[in-house]
DNA sequence: TATCGTAATGCAATCGTTTGCATTTTTTAT
DNA sequence: ATAAAAAATGCAAACGATTGCATTACGATA
C-alpha cells in the first residue's frame, strides 16, 4: 500500500534526493551528520527501495534465472533438486540474490524462457541444470554473451563456467566396487541418453569392464523406464536369460529404488540375488529397504558451489578454473553386500 | 550485449516509440499496416521489452514471491517440495508468471526476504507454505494489505486466501483405517508442532480414537525426529514396553520411510509386526519396501491451484471461496496389511 | 469544396532510481 | 582574513518503457 519513494525520505531530510540515494548506496562523502538524518527518516516513513527502477538504472537485478528442464518430471520429482536447490538458495541467500524460476513444457518453450529472462535483462546470471550432449541453450546463452554456469559440464566447450562431478571417474569407481565383491555380470540402468551425466557414467561403468577384462554386454545396458511397462519387460527378458547379471549400476537412487521393488516382485532379492548401486545419496537412500550402496556426489555442495562460481564470475573476479570438480565418494551399504 | 530499446525499433519503423508500446500491448487503434512495419521492426533488431522499464510503470511485475520456510531443510529435502513446485511452475507458466524464491535462515530474515519483496515491489503476490499457528508472516502481509495465498490454512483468519488439504478429515479416515484392520494401540509420529498442518492431523488423529472408544495414550504421541539420536531412544522406549503400539500413524512419508527402518533395526517388521500409515503419497512410498500406505493429498494439484487461486485474485476476479480444499484419498499398500 | 467525425499517430510527462558534473560549504594553509 | 583545496550536496539527465491528451490524416457527408 505505502508506496513512499525516495523524495519523500529527501523532504522529511531535509535533503535532496541525491542524497538520499546516496546514503542508500553507502557513498563514502555524505557527512555523518546527514547520512543519521536521512536513515531515520527512512525509518520513520518506512522507506524501501523500488528495485525494478534501481535495476532500470544500475543495470543489475540481484536476481539469477534457473529454468527447469522441460523433461523437468524426472529430475525434478526427484529429491535431488530440492537438495540442490537449497544448496543455491543458501549461498545466494549469503549475497543477497534472489532466484527467478520458470518452466517449460518443450524446448521451444525452454528457449523462450531463457531468452524472455535474459533478453528482458530480468536476470544477472542463469544457471543452467542437466545440460545435454549438444545443448542449443548453451549455444544461445554463449552468442548472447551472457553469463552463465552450468550444472553439469558442456561436452563442447571448455571455457564455460561449471560445477560437476568427475562422473565417470565415479562409476568407475562403484563399478570397481562391484567387480571387486566378485561380480562378473553387471547390468546397467542408464538416464535419458541424451543427457551429459548419463554418458559420462556409462563410459565409467564401460570402463571399469574392460580394464577388468568383463565384457560388456549390450542387452545388459537398458533405459531408467525401468518403472515403466516396456523396459520393465527388457528387465524381466535380461533377469530369465540363463546367466543373468548378479548386479546394476544404477544411474539414480530413485530408479535404484524402483528397480529394487521391481526385482523383488519378479522374486529376486537385494542383495542376496542381486546386488544394486547407484549414486547421488539422496537422503532416502539410507532409508531404504535394504540401504542403498550409492555415490555421494555432495548434491547440495554442487548447488551452493555453483551459484558461487556464477557470482564471482558476476562480481568480475577472475576465475582461475572454470571448471570445478566436486568430489564424490562411495557409500558402501547393505544393497552391495560381498556374495559369500 | 544488444540493448536494442523501443526508440530503435521506432527509428527502424519509421513511428514513435508510443506507437511501437501500442503494438507491444496490441492496441486496439493502430492501423494494420503500422503494426506490420513494426513488428518486422522488432524482428529485425531481435527486440525484446525491457521488464524492469515496463514494471517500473506498470507497476505489475508477473512475478510471484515464494518464501522458502527457515526451517526448510525438512520441508525441502522432501520430495513433497519438488512436487509441489512443479505444480505452481506449471501454473505460473500458462499465465507467462515466474517465481521468485529466497531463503531465509531464520525467522528474521525470513521478514526481512518478505519485506524486501513486497516493499521493493518485486512482485505482485506471494506463496506463503507451511503456515504456522500463529504466522508473523500473516500478520504482516494483511497489514501491507499484499495479495498472498497460503498452501495450508490460518487458523486466526478465516478471508485469507488458501488451498488446502482437509488434514483433520485425512488423519481422521486413516486412522480409521487402522482402526478397521483391527488395530487398538496406535502411536502417532508428529510433525513440527507449531505447523497448522501438524496440528491438523493430529487432532484427526485423536477424533478417530476417541469415536472408537480407544485411550489417547500421550507416550505413544512422538516428535519427527525420530530418526535421531533422542526421539529415537523413545521409539525403542515404546516399542520395549509390554503392550507397545501394533500401528502409527506417521506425519509424513520420508519419516515413514525412516520408522520403518529404525523399526526394523529394532528387531521389528512391518506390516507383521507394526503397520505404518502415512501422509503425502510422495512417487518413492510406492517404491519403499513394503510400500507404504499413505494418504493422497494432491501435492502436484495443491501447489497448481495454489497459484491460480493466487493469480485469480491477482486479476481482479471475485473469489468465491477464499478457502480451497483439495480432496485426499487413501492408499491402501503393504505396509498396513491386515493383521492375521 | 468545405466541414466534420473518426481513426491513427505523436508529444511529453511519468514511474523511482542513479550519477557525472556543477555548486556550495567547510576546512586548511598562508 | 583570504585564497585555495577538499568535502558535501544538489541539479538534471539518464534508464526504457507506458499513457492521457493533443494533433494529424483521411474518408465521408452535405
Amino acid at each position: 500500500m505505502s508506496s513512499v519513494t525516495i523524495k519523500d525520505v529527501a523532504r522529511l531530510a531535509g535533503v535532496s534526493p541525491s542524497t538520499v540515494s546516496r546514503v542508500i548506496s553507502n557513498h563514502p562523502k555524505i557527512s555523518p551528520a546527514t547520512k543519521k538524518k536521512v536513515r531515520e527518516a527512512m525509518e520513520a516513513l518506512g522507506y524501501h527501495p523500488n528495485i525494478m527502477a534501481q535495476s532500470l538504472v544500475s543495470k543489475n537485478t540481484q536476481t539469477l534465472g534457473l529454468v527447469l528442464p522441460h523433461s523437468a518430471e524426472k529430475i525434478f520429482v526427484n529429491p535431488f533438486f530440492s537438495e540442490v536447490l537449497r544448496g543455491m538458495l543458501a549461498y545466494a541467500n549469503i549475497k543477497q540474490y534472489d532466484i527467478l524460476m520458470s518452466s517449460a513444457n518443450n524446448p521451444k518453450e525452454e528457449i523462450e524462457a531463457v531468452t524472455r529472462m535474459v533478453l528482458g535483462r530480468r536476470i544477472d546470471g542463469i544457471i543452467l541444470m542437466a545440460p545435454r550432449q549438444k545443448d542449443p541453450i548453451v549455444e544461445k546463452l554463449l552468442e548472447y554473451q551472457f553469463p552463465f554456469v552450468l550444472l553439469g559440464r558442456s561436452m563442447e566447450h571448455d571455457h564455460v563456467l561449471s560445477v560437476n562431478n568427475d562422473n565417470i571417474k565415479a562409476a568407475y569407481d562403484i563399478t570397481n566396487h562391484l567387480i571387486k565383491q566378485g561380480h562378473k555380470r553387471i547390468g546397467f540402468v542408464s538416464g535419458p541418453p541424451d543427457l551429459v551425466v548419463s554418458i559420462d557414467r556409462l563410459e565409467g561403468y564401460k570402463k571399469a569392464l574392460l580394464e577388468a577384462g568383463l565384457p560388456v554386454h549390450p542387452d545388459w545396458i537398458i533405459g531408467e523406464d525401468v518403472l515403466q511397462g516396456n523396459a520393465f519387460h527388457a528387465l524381466t527378458m535380461i533377469m530369465n536369460s540363463p546367466e543373468p547379471p548378479t548386479a546394476f549400476v544404477v544411474t539414480d537412487d530413485v530408479v535404484a529404488f524402483g528397480l529394487i521393488r521391481e526385482l523383488y516382485a519378479a522374486g529376486f532379492h537385494v542383495p542376496q540375488d542381486v546386488s544394486i548401486v547407484s549414486f547421488n545419496n539422496i537422503v532416502l537412500s539410507e532409508l531404504s529397504n535394504p540401504p542403498i550402496t550409492t555415490v555421494d556426489i555432495g548434491i547440495y555442495h554442487l548447488g551452493y558451489l555453483t551459484v558461487q562460481h556464477l557470482i564471482r564470475k558476476l562480481s568480475g573476479e577472475e576465475i582461475e578454473k572454470p571448471q570445478m570438480i566436486v568430489p564424490h565418494r562411495l557409500i558402501i551399504r547393505e544393497s552391495s553386500m560381498k556374495l559369500q
